[in-house]
DNA sequence: GGATAAAGTTATAACTATTATAAAGTTGTA
DNA sequence: TACAACTTTATAATAGTTATAACTTTATCC
């Protein structure tokens, strides 16, 4: 969870993209829980403040909040996609037992790998799976 | 492509997994062509092989061969699963311009991510995107 | 080897996530 | 205000996958 106040609206002009209600709250629901929320998450959501809200609505906003370059797509688990602001390059980590996620830094050495000499790398998506420390206790 | 001669009957029986026709063709498959199929791609690479084939099977197979540890699902795109004979760890980076798959070795570095301290990781997914080298000199 | 149980296969239907389309509503600007 | 562009909604279509049940094949026990 963010804490810095931060003025979605202004950011969404900035990135030359029409400031609706529905963008600054899917775009500050996906930067200040930081849970990567797929679409239908997002829906659930926002449902209960519009009751009215189509889920074309969710599927178009988030679409052009990616197109922006505000939000990107991820590969947390394989068969769904989810959703992140995009901050600093980092991977996921989801626990297979709480189903907890956890941001982890990528460490620069992830930047400069040998056997990916003369490729041209726009994306990283790296992640984990496992069990996190509270539930090895368990 | 792989060269050598597996026995993929025998690999299967090893696995506890009974070597039907369909799993001995699949597991080959994924495992000598090394191109990370879908499910649907392994279903119209065999239904020439097999016209009575059913995709129910394909799915029913591929479940068995990722129970069994012999294959497991990759995120190479976000939107689709594709499977891939465990090997040795690797990433998957995949050209934004022809498509291509490549490869490639995560050097150990990856092995030890400070911020994991006390996780255990179990399973690693890395999928780049970007543009091969072939396709930059276009 | 034949009876029986277990496993595998098929066809069909159902379901979920997403995309497409078109009509209605809203917003921005001249 | 009027027009154009954009946004929203409802509906339908599609793709990928899972569920179900009947049928077939395979393995095992006697």
């Amino acid at each position: 969870m963010r804490t810095e106040n931060i003025d979605y609206k202004n950011l969404l002009i900035e990135h030359n993209v029409r400031p609706s209600n529905y963008r600054i709250h899917i775009l500050s629901l996906i930067d200040q829980k930081q849970n990567h929320p797929t679409a239908d998450e997002l829906y659930k959501d926002l449902i209960d403040t519009y009751p009215t809200l189509s889920k074309m609505s969710v599927y178009n906003n988030i679409e052009a909040l990616v197109e922006a370059g505000l939000i990107r797509r991820v590969a947390i688990e394989n068969t769904e996609v989810r959703y992140d602001s995009i901050l600093d390059e980092h991977g996921h980590f989801k626990c297979i037992k709480c189903g907890c996620v956890k941001n982890f830094d990528l460490s620069s050495n992830l930047l400069s790998l040998d056997s990916l000499m003369g490729y041209e790398v726009l994306e990283k998506d790296v992640f984990f799976k496992g069990v996190c420390p509270d539930c090895q206790k368990l």
